[in-house]
DNA sequence: CTCTAATCGAGACGGTACGTCGCGTCTTACG
DNA sequence: CGTAAGACGCGACGTACCGTCTCGATTAGAG
């Protein structure tokens, strides 16, 4: 067996209460707001139990948002490389879409900053699949640029634009795309 | 007479302690590890009269970024539609490679958020220096993504690759502005 | 002037309302079991002010009780020297079981030790005033013996025999200097 | 059989190892620093199984302490009938020097209370072999204002004047008994 | 050149949240 | 299948900072 020993249940449990109520929460009032002992007391565990499973509220979101992230990413990226970008930008926009307020809520509050950079590492943790960018451009940067656009666009959509349909977004960020990809 | 009267001079010098004070602090540690204590301490002034000129340390923060980003853009803005844009990109790259520990501060930490605010804010209220843009961006945006842009190069540049020159940085920019002005 | 500055009027206020506060809690349950919350809702100010003047709950304890023992010291070594040894003695125990309740809290729980040193100190502090002891006995000893031995007293008198009345414990304490004074 | 059956043999083990364990812990930091945990890792038995044993830490100390007490009783107060008075002082404080940093524990930090009541209470349990007093003493108090000076004397002997010889202390204890059998 | 009002220094205070520590119970995974 | 290991609920602690309040002392700038 090469399986890591899972942690405890009772453990595992806790940490999911914990994410789902920072998640419940958010759609209320901005990451900043929130207390540790709401969270507490929204999972329903004991407020010096939050400190046994993360330092502080920002090791919970990262952790949140990790997993959402990984779950946006795992559903666009290969489409990006196998089918075509639109498939791609537009199957993104359709789960932003979807769980609206989530993203609302991590792409807003001063949090954005975080969850930006969250964003980056992991598109750069699976560069491969990232598609060939301009020659003038140090690849180092591309990431962090076509990310940031995204997010940009994708922050600007959900709180000024929400009129918007996915389809359109997701036109935008296409021709951004095409653009640095001639 | 149409000016309107300047404030008691007393005001004025203890606001412009504060955001030097601010802006020193900024050098040191991240905006949010800064409480007012430290910032009334730097300019010494009493603690209690910080709240007679702003009523938390974002607002103090608003005025100084406020001011910087008024100098950057005065500084650059008219450039871009007088000479060349790479002129304008150039400038702007040059000033804040001058001042680069504060820009670093302003962008590095959580207040980044904020200060993308303020700097969207500015370039749009100066909307008519901007140049024309492709026509599938939604004008509403176009402002929005190019100084996201701009700013994700600069973050990008003082925090990953601070061995650039400004002649590199402001060549990206410039060929940015140029896919998106075709 | 050789006064010295009293304190700002609100801090005598405050400490006094925090003495007061603990010695009512004191009647209803012991030392140990009193919480500063308890205390600061008690007094009916803020939690953390507790902390601006009293380290701990003990340095408040000491504070109450310095107080108190002054008190009792003031009223009964006086007439030691100058009346009887059994005046002396009478009101003491007629003092203490004036306030009875408060010496019962004092003398009773884990506290007991902290009072007998106080106590001890000030009667030190006092030693001129001390009646000549016998010649076997260290003097450094004689004070905290005495005191001892009239804090076991009271002690024994308020938890075992609430029944004996002021002028019985007083005529045992007062055989007991006697039997040192010869 | 009239004996009670005598515990587990582990069980007799396990509870000797944790007074070994608060013993040696008290050589170090005062009672009411020590922690449950530090005994049982002391102890070198799982947290848990202090519960099993003890109810709460002052329990194992009223364990310990008795079986000193009753170790210290049992050598002296029987030379105080047979023997001389000072010969049983003399005994008492030879042992006391002997396991002189355990009973300075056991005399100096907030739990000298409890050890108090527990020395007198065994004395009392043994009061057929306590001698005579005054009168004028009301027998109930006897053992209580005995235990008293023993333990002050003992106490000031132990943490103010340490350079006292046992036979110093012994006869001013002697001294003291003398006065009351007089 | 005063006089009046605004500004400032100083610091006590109420209050919120934090993160830590220790206790004692309860559960789980392991031997 | 019983027990150590340890997760958990709980409650108190002491700290940091916030923002409000009063009270004097100072100082600007208008008359």
């Amino acid at each position: 067996m090469n399986t890591v020993t899972q942690p405890d249940r009772r453990i595992r449990k806790t940490r999911k209460a914990l994410r789902l109520a920072l998640q419940h929460l958010l759609l209320d009032k901005p990451f900043e707001q929130i207390t540790i002992r709401d969270i507490s007391n929204e999972a329903d565990i004991a407020y010096t139990t939050f400190f046994r499973h993360y330092p502080d509220k920002e090791a919970l979101l990262s952790d949140l948002a990790d997993d959402e992230i990984s779950a946006l990413l795992d559903l666009t990226l290969p489409m990006f490389s196998t089918e075509s970008s639109h498939a791609s930008t537009l199957t993104m926009c359709e789960h932003v879409h979807e769980n609206e307020r989530l993203w609302r809520a991590l792409l807003a509050g001063g949090a954005a900053g975080n969850i930006r950079q969250l964003f980056v590492s992991q598109v750069e943790m699976r560069f491969d699949q990232w598609p060939t960018v301009m020659e003038w451009l140090p690849p180092e940067i591309s990431a962090t640029i076509m990310c940031g656009v995204t997010l940009d666009v994708l922050t600007w959509w959900l709180g000024k634009a929400p009129d918007k349909t996915a389809e359109e977004i997701a036109g935008i960020l296409d021709r951004f795309f095409a653009l640095t990809a001639s």
